[in-house]
Parts: structure tokens; C-alpha cells; sequence
RNA sequence: GGGGAAGUGCUGGAACUGGCAGACAGGCAUGACUUAGGAUCAUGUGCCGAAAGGCGUGCGGGUUCAAGUCCCGCCUUCCCCA
């Protein structure tokens, strides 16, 4: 129906056509050019999974088009891609399909390779790298033996998280919830312990905790620096009754004397010793149910505490008192030393244990409120007490059970007296709180000790049956609710009950009691990480082979560099067995060892495939390499990443594992400076349009391939950075990609439709000249911001401008054509095949994208007359239109002149006026 | 429980340093063109009100001539950690 004489906008010829040419003529390719300024623009790279997901596309679209910005505003330009290629999902997916992993994952990769191409980006497929080719896990073999041979690679015993049903281990950030599930099936993990490799993470905690230098969101530092967890305190040496060090790590230093049991990790390797023969069975059962019960998370804070008492004891070095040593599982081997001193009185978990379990509580730390509360049984006073305590200015609840006193810090001792002077006979009163304090007719026993807590309660079930129950004092005063709120705290406080150190104020008693215990040679400074040793051994097969080799006589063995890479055979039974499918090969394990000659084995497992990723970027620069990981020359140009974009899951795995690798490689003298990415962006998740996340069961998943089909990837690519803030993602539209269609296909049409030449108003020509500068201002400014949204809405904006100064004739003269040019140059980035066809068509020299970016006119952008909003107690009254530099004077005679302020002040004078230029008039009546 | 992010029309979102709240889109409504419309074009669209005007950025306070924006308290949602 289109009578038009110009071509219909058909995006699919285009596209294709031009994602040819530019192929052909090596566009994109990146070559070092140490004339320019350089930038490494790099987005994460995607797992083979067989299809892009709209989620690739969210993160990889936006990313290209600022790397095209950089690209236009002068910078040589490296935005490579490759495939993280080993893993899981390829075995899983092959035992489902009985494919096997290799070819699975490369026939992903070709298909991939096609979704890639339509999205128009600027990669250089020259540098694409496939971490499962031999040629790239070669070198991460290579890395390995280097951590190996500078002591950052070690072998140990360790008990692991295993899924039982991929059979495999897995690391920490790979299970997950409260129920610690599997990352990949959601089945809960348990726990295993095998020879395992690690690398020393941890040995870079401290450096990991400092961002000096780089760019990267708040979100992803927080993140970072919870996972990695610093913890000062104290390494505290315990022992047992045999004389065994039981070395344990706290925050708390000042709550030792409050020390009054100790639990391990059912796991503890002193479990066995500290045994009692009486107590064995119950231990050995509680030890077997926690193995079984591994798949519960151990620590729930909201999980009922359970424990078995060893029927050893240890002796608490700062009093040599002789506490009883439990296990129990909410002590986690892996947690510092798996052992800790339990402090009822003033730790959470160790109040609610101890509660349980009837075990001793001492308070060891003053309220630093200093509250204190005392319940007085109605018989238990004499007539007056209430009296009494109001003529001395104490608060306090009463009813038909008693008296309910609540004490200031400053009341306790004016208590103290009046209780002891209206305690009736049989009676006793006590304080808890602020201090802890038992009124007998014969005396105050200060609950100070554990031998005083024995006395007193001793005492009171004399007195009363009904407390005859209790085990501790604890017990005895939680029965009373009033009391609940106070009887425990986990603040810092003065010191209380802890011999000479009693009086020490809380903001001192750690460093003091710290210092203490390095002088007698009981404990010492110390800090503990959250952040653990990273597991890499997997036993799976789809890996990279861990270059080791076992030998009867020479014990661990590397395999020399020049006999890498350890090739993964491809013969190979790679269903699971609860072994690693290379064990189970007939010949591959079989070597010999490098040193002797004789027999040997090699080792088994592969490694985590984060290993692979956190060096990919380095391979980019020089995948064609055969002398090292990555060519020096190109390796002193490009690195280190200038922009790093990529989704924020990766903030406590990807992004501190390829951190430490870098650092590791920095003090081996392969890497330099401190850090790898220089600046980190992350983007949001984009939802299915039912705002779920996208999933094949849910059947709300969007296909990129069924959208460029409809639309062209122009359109895809414009309305991912249009429809929501790129950091925060949300629900996909189908209508809303309607809308950016719309836009393209209104340019393609302004721009190629001719019209009949007209007069044409001065103004007119101004008016679009400043509103392309403006726009090109806000535009340049959101590109160096990642603010993709607002650089697609002005240019709409920008659009519907043109329009309109096309119908007032502005079409065919110089301002026409310079809006044409630099609106191409702005689209370029977001939309590169359509500014292409019509930069093309409208005989502009190939290519719109190796153009440099327009420069802001700034006399065209200025303003000449700007609206004044006249305001009246700071409402809009009225609007004046006056020149941009209007003086405040004049300004603000004009604005009382108007007829809204006239009508409003009804004859009231101004207090005061206030004028802020280019913005508004304020008039205060 | 701790830490972080967010809360703006019917929807996605804009609002840069405190200065006209709702840009740009979607949706909806009306109209034009049309055999037809899920195409295109035009106009309108925060709420209340006939209007004048008033009210409006999760809720309640505060600072200020002026608050979506700053301060205090609270609520809700999401994320991370326990």
C-alpha cells in the first residue's frame, strides 16, 4: 500500500548484508596501534548451553554499543569473545542424550557462533578462545604448575561438599540456600572427605579487601568484603585434660572468663581422645546423624541446637577451670579452628545451648545500659516495699504476682537496701541485669563465680520446691518472663567476674586481655577470613586434566611444562560412578613418572572450570600463541580491562577467584599491577513478562532468534537498552518492543523520504541545531555513564524534533544535513546495521562505524530565551519567557509584573524574592 | 538477626548540584486515511473538581523561600549473608 517512492525498511536483507561486509573487510578487527589511546572492553564470556538467551543479549548488546562509542570517540578498541566450554551442564546434557561432551559443547558453540553474529557486535573473532580446546587448557595446565611450583597449589585431606547426584565436589559458592543444595540440581549436598586441590586463596585476603584503584559498584565491594569475612580477635590456647593443644579463634577475648564449656565440630580430630568410654555411644551416634543430617544447614539460626557431651573437659587457660567439652553441629569444621569456646552468657547460640542442655552461664560483661531488673513475689516483700520504692524514685509494674522493678544504673545499690530491709522470712529477692545479685535474710551473695552459682541455688531450693527443677541459675531466672529481655546481651561491656581484669571498660578489654594472653603465652592476635582455600578438584572428566603425576617413589610429581597439555582422552566412559570417569579408563591413568622412570599414575581430577575463566582474558589477547598463555607485546598493550561488564552472580566467585589469580600471577612475575578490570558495571536480570525469571518450565522464556526474525536485531538491541535501567533489568514487553520498531522505521522514512523545498523560518533552523547539540551533549554523557535508556530516549526525542522542523522546512538545508550526520553517528553504537544502510544511502563514505564522534557545538546548543516559572510561596503562578541572561533585577520586575503573581498577592508586598537563574522566580509573601 | 538496593501515573521508566514531577515509550481514548487494520498519521491521557483551584513521588515527622532529591522514625519488596 506504501506509494512512497523509497525502499520499505526490511532489517533481515540489511543486517545480513552488512554483518558480510564487515566481515569481509575485517571492521572489527583490533590491532595493536600504539598511536592511540587503547581499551578493553570486555564482556563476560558465555557457557555453551546450546542457545542465547535474552539474557546474553541484555548483557552483551549494550556493552558492544559502548565499546563502539569508545571505538567513535578516538580509542583502539579490543571487544573480544570466546566460550567457557568446560563443565558440567555438557556431561549432564550428555548422559541425558548419550552425546558425548565434546561434541555437544563445539556443536553449541557453532550454533552460537550464529546467534552471536546477528547481533551486529563489533567482536574480533580472530581473538575468540574455547577454553575446552587443548591449545587453550594447555596453559591452564601451565598456570597450575606455576601456582604448584611457588607453593599457591597444595594437596590435602578435606572433607568436601559432594553432590551424590552429579558426584561430584563442589566449592563453597557452588551450594547453595539454607537446605545447601547443589548449584546445578538442587539436590542437597553432604559432606565427603577426599584428597583434594586447593589454591591459597586466603594467603590474599587482606590484599582482596582493598579496592584501591578501580571503579567497581559499592554492591560488588560489600559483597566481596562479606564473603571474604574478616574477623579480628584472638587464637586462644586451650587444652584438654590430657594435655592436648585445643586451639580455638575468637572475637571475643573479653569473654573468656564467661568461658564455661567448649563444643567441636562433630568432625574435630580430638573428638575420638576426649571420649569417655560412658559417653562413646551417643557420641558416635551424634557424629554419624550429622554426616547423614549434612544436607540441613548446620548453622540455621532458627534450627533447634543440638549436642552430645563428650564426657571429656578441657581447662580454660586464663582461670585453669576444668569445663565440660560437648560436640555439636552448629560448629563447622571448616570455620576457623572447628572448635570453639562457648560463652553462654553473652553469645547467642552459646546461651540457647547451654539453656538446652542445663550447662553453667556466667556473666562476664556489665550492661553497657546499664539496666537491672528484680521481681518481687507478692508474699516474698513486706507492706511498704512499693512505698518505699517510690519515695526513692524507683520505677516499677505491680499486681496481684508481685512487684516488677526496672533499675537506672545509680538505683542498685539504693535497691539492694530496701529489698533486704522488707524481705520477708523464707524469701529471697534477687537483681539481674547490670549485676547479678541473690538477697538472702542473711546476707547478698553476689553471683560472681560458678562455685558462688552452686551456693546460691543450693540456697533458693531450699526455699522454694518449685525451682527444685532447675539445673542452673540461668534456668531458674528464664522461667521468669519479665526477666527474658535482660538476662542476656552480646554487647561490648565493661568486665565483670573476670578476676584482675574486672573494671576493664568494654572499648579496652579486647586489646588488654589480648596482650595479656601473648605475654603469659596462652593466646595471641589473630584474624580469621570467612573466605577459605579454593577447592578445585572435580571429579568429573569434562575438565581440564590436572597436570600431577603420583609416583610410588618420588611421591607428587608435576608434569613437565613441555609435555602439556595433559590431553583428555576422548575414548572415554564418562558417565558418572561416584569416580572420576578418567579413573575408570583403561590406560590414560597409566604414566611414568617424569623423575624416575618407573610406573606411576596420573591424577584424576580436572579442575573447576572457574580456573578456566579466570584467565580467559589474557588468552583473548593471543589465542594463536603457542610460547605462553598470551603474547607479551599484546599483553603490554591491551591489558589491563578497561571495562568489564557482566551479571552481578559472578560478584563473589568469578570476579574474587580472577582478582586472586591475578595477584597470584603479579608475585610470579607473569602479571602486572595490582588488579585485572578497572572498572566492573554489572547489568539486571531481564524477567519473562509474567516478572519471573525466564525458565522453560515456566514457558515465559523469549527467544532473541524469534525477535530478530521479527523485528531485526536493530530493534532487539535498541529496545534492550530502552525498556528499564541496564543495572536493574525487569520484565520483558511484547509491546513495548513495538514502540523502538516503531522509531527505526519513522527514521528510515525521515531520513530517505525527500521533501518539497520550502521557505524556511531562521528559528526554525536554530531550534533544530540546538536541540541535536543538546542532545548530542546528553547522549555522549550517558554512553560514558552506561545510562542506555536516556540515550535511546533522546534520540527519539531528537527524532520526533526533526520531524517536525522537516515539515517546517528544514529539509534539504546545512542544518538538515548536519542533524542527519550526527544523529547516524549517535545511532551507530545502539542500532549499527540501519545506520549503516542509510549513512550508505545517503552517500556518506563507508563505514558509519569508523567515523569519529561528534563534537558539541556549544554556541548551538545554548540557549537564547528560556521560560521563568513564576512562583508564589513556592507555588507556579505564572511563566515568562525572558533571555537566557536576564538580569536578576530585571528578572525579578517581570515576574512581579506578571498577571498570576498580581491575581495571588491580593495586594500583599513581598517578604522576600528569590531568584535562581535560568530556573525560576520565587515570590514570599 | 546483620548488610545492601529499591518504592514516582494503568505499565516500563525520566527528572544531572534541592528549583516547572511524570521526559521518552507502552497501554488506553477520540479522530483521520482505509474494503479491512494488530499498518500509518493527528490529538488527548496523574488524581479530585463544572470551573477557579486543590491534591499528588510507600507512610509519619523535620530542615528550607523551595524536597522525588537532604535529615529522623516507620512500612513494604527484592538481593546477599547468617
Amino acid at each position: 500500500m506504501n506509494s512512497s517512492p523509497i525502499p520499505a525498511y526490511n532489517p533481515g536483507e540489511i543486517e545480513s548484508k552488512w554483518q558480510q561486509r564487515w566481515e569481509q573487510d575485517g571492521l572489527y578487527h583490533s590491532n595493536i596501534d600504539p598511536s592511540r589511546p587503547k581499551h578493553y572492553a570486555l564482556t563476560m564470556l558465555p557457557y555453551p548451553s546450546g542457545d542465547l538467551h535474552i539474557g546474553h543479549w541484555y548483557a552483551m548488546t549494550p556493552s558492544d554499543a559502548r565499546a563502539r562509542f569508545m571505538r567513535m570517540q578516538g580509542y583502539n578498541v579490543l571487544f573480544p569473545i570466546g566460550f567457557d566450554a568446560f563443565g558440567l551442564p555438557a556431561e549432564n546434557a550428555a548422559i541425558q542424550r548419550n552425546i558425548h561432551p565434546k561434541v555437544w559443547t563445539y556443536r553449541n558453540i557453532e550454533n552460537m557462533r550464529r546467534q552471536l553474529r546477528s547481533m551486529g557486535a563489533m567482536f574480533d573473532w580472530r581473538r575468540e578462545a574455547i577454553s575446552s580446546d587443548p591449545e587453550y587448557y594447555r596453559w591452564t595446565q601451565w598456570f597450575f604448575l606455576k601456582l604448584y611450583q611457588h607453593g599457591l597449589a597444595y594437596r590435602k585431606m578435606s572433607p568436601v561438599d559432594w553432590c551424590p547426584h552429579c558426584n561430584t565436589t563442589l566449592a563453597r559458592e557452588q551450594v547453595w540456600g539454607e537446605d545447601r543444595h547443589c548449584e546445578r540440581c538442587g539436590t542437597p549436598v553432604i559432606k565427603k572427605n577426599l584428597e583434594q586441590w586447593f589454591f591459597k586463596t586466603t594467603q590474599y585476603a587482606e590484599e582482596l579487601l582493598r579496592y584501591d584503584g578501580i571503579d567497581w559498584p559499592e554492591r560488588v565491594r560489600t559483597l566481596q568484603t562479606n564473603w571474604i569475612g574478616r574477623s579480628e580477635g584472638a587464637a586462644v590456647y586451650f587444652t584438654t585434660q590430657d594435655g592436648d593443644l585445643l586451639e580455638v579463634f575468637t572475637t571475643r577475648p573479653d569473654t573468656l572468663w564467661g568461658a564455661t564449656f567448649m563444643v567441636l565440630a562433630p568432625e574435630h580430630p580430638l573428638v575420638e581422645k576426649l571420649t569417655s568410654d560412658e559417653q562413646r555411644p551417643a557420641v558416635e551416634a551424634y557424629v554419624q546423624q550429622t554426616l547423614r543430617q549434612s544436607d540441613i544447614q548446620r548453622e540455621a539460626a532458627d534450627k533447634e541446637k543440638t549436642g552430645v557431651f563428650t564426657g571429656g573437659f578441657a581447662i580454660n587457660p586464663v582461670n585453669g577451670r576444668r569445663i565440660p567439652v560437648w560436640i555439636a553441629d552448629y560448629v563447622l569444621m571448616t570455620y576457623g579452628t572447628g572448635a570453639i569456646m562457648a560463652v553462654p552468657a553473652h553469645d547467642e547460640r552459646d546461651f540457647a545451648f547451654a539453656l538446652k542442655y542445663g550447662l553453667p552461664i556466667l556473666p562476664v560483661i556489665a550492661r553497657p545500659d546499664g539496666l537491672a531488673k528484680s521481681f518481687a513475689p507478692a508474699a516474698s516483700m513486706r507492706s511498704g516495699f512499693a512505698e518505699a520504692l517510690s519515695n526513692a524514685g524507683i520505677a516499677f509494674d505491680q499486681n496481684d504476682e508481685g512487684i516488677f522493678v526496672t533499675l537506672q544504673s545509680g538505683q542498685i545499690d539504693s535497691y539492694l537496701n530496701l529489698a533486704k530491709e522488707h524481705l520477708n522470712s523464707g524469701y529471697w529477692n534477687e537483681i539481674v541485669g547490670s549485676r547479678w545479685v541473690f538477697i538472702f535474710e542473711n546476707g547478698m551473695w553476689e553471683w560472681e563465680s560458678p562455685e558462688a552459682e552452686t551456693r546460691i541455688l543450693a540456697r533458693c531450693k531450699e526455699l522454694r520446691s518449685s525451682v527444685r527443677e532447675a539445673r542452673t541459675l540461668m534456668e531458674m531466672l528464664w522461667k521468669v518472663e519479665f526477666y527474658r529481655d535482660i538476662l542476656f546481651h552480646a554487647e561490648y561491656g565493661m568486665m565483670i567476674n573476670s578476676a584482675e581484669f574486672s573494671g576493664t571498660p568494654g572499648d579496652r578489654a579486647k586489646a588488654e586481655v589480648t596482650r595479656w594472653l601473648e605475654q603469659i603465652g596462652k593466646g595471641k592476635y589473630a584474624v580469621n577470613y570467612r573466605l577459605r582455600d579454593w577447592l578445585i578438584s572435580r571429579q568429573r572428566y569434562w575438565g581440564a586434566p590436572i597436570p600431577i603425576i603420583f609416583c610410588p617413589t618420588c611421591g607428587i610429581v608435576p608434569v613437565p611444562e613441555d609435555q602439556l597439555p595433559v590431553l583428555l582422552p576422548e575414548d572415554v566412559e564418562w558417565k558418572p560412578t561416584g569416580e572420576s570417569p578418567l579413573k575408570l579408563h583403561p590406560t590414560w591413568r597409566k604414566t611414568t613418572c617424569p623423575q624416575c622412570g618407573n610406573e606411576a599414575e596420573r591424577e584424576t581430577d580436572t579442575m573447576d572450570t572457574f580456573m578456566c575463566s579466570s584467565w580467559y582474558h589474557l588468552r583473548y589477547l593471543s589465542p594463536w600463541y603457542h610460547e605462553g598463555p598470551f603474547d607479551p607485546q599484546e599483553y603490554d598493550y591491551w591489558m589491563p580491562v578497561d571495562t568489564y561488564t557482566g551479571g552481578i552472580e559472578h560478584a563473589t566467585m568469578h570476579l574474587i577467584y580472577t582478582r586472586f589469580f591475578h595477584k597470584a600471577c603479579r608475585d610470579m612475575g607473569i602479571t602486572k599491577g595490582g588488579e585485572p578490570m578497572l572498572q566492573l558495571r554489572n547489568q539486571g536480570m531481564v524477567l519473562g513478562e509474567d516478572s519471573e525469571k525466564m525458565s522453560k518450565s515456566r514457558g515465559n522464556v523469549v527467544s532473541p532468534d524469534n525477535l530478530v526474525a521479527a523485528y531485526g536485531a536493530d530493534t532487539v538491541r535498541a529496545y534492550l537498552m530502552f525498556f528499564a535501567r541496564w543495572d536493574q533489568g525487569g520484565p520483558w514487553s511484547s509491546g513495548g518492543i513495538e514502540g523502538t520498531s516503531r522509531w527505526l522505521r519513522r527514521l528510515w522514512s525521515l531520513a530517505l523520504e525527500p521533501a518539497a523545498s520550502k521557505p524556511v523560518d531562521e528559528t526554525v533552523i536554530r531550534n533544530l541545531r540546538r536541540k541535536v547539540h543538546q542532545t548530542l551533549r546528553s547522549v555522549t554523557r550517558d554512553f560514558r555513564e552506561f545510562e542506555f535508556n536516556t540515550i535511546v530516549s533522546a534520540l527519539m526525542e531528537l527524532l520526533n524534533e526533526m520531524s517536525k522542523a522537516k515539515q517546517a522546512g528544514a529539509y534539504g538545508t546545512p542544518a538538515w544535513e548536519e542533524a542527519v550526520d550526527i544523529y547516524l553517528r549517535m545511532l551507530a553504537p545502539v542500532a549499527p546495521h540501519i545506520s549503516e544502510e542509510l549513512w550508505e544511502r545517503l552517500g556518506k563514505p563507508y563505514s558509519v562505524h569508523t567515523q569519529s564522534w561528534p563534537v558539541v557545538d556549544e554556541d548551538a546548543a545554548r540557549e537564547e530565551e528560556i521560560t521563568l516559572v513564576v512562583q508564589v510561596n513556592g507555588k507556579v503562578r505564572d511563566r515568562i519567557q525572558v533571555p537566557v541572561n536576564i538580569s536578576e533585577e530585571e528578572a525579578k520586575a517581570k515576574a512581579l509584573a506578571t498577571e498570576g503573581v498580581q491575581r495571588h498577592l491580593e495586594g500583599r508586598s513581598p517578604r522576600q524574592v528569590i531568584f535562581v537563574r535560568g530556573r525560576l522566580v520565587n515570590i514570599v509573601v
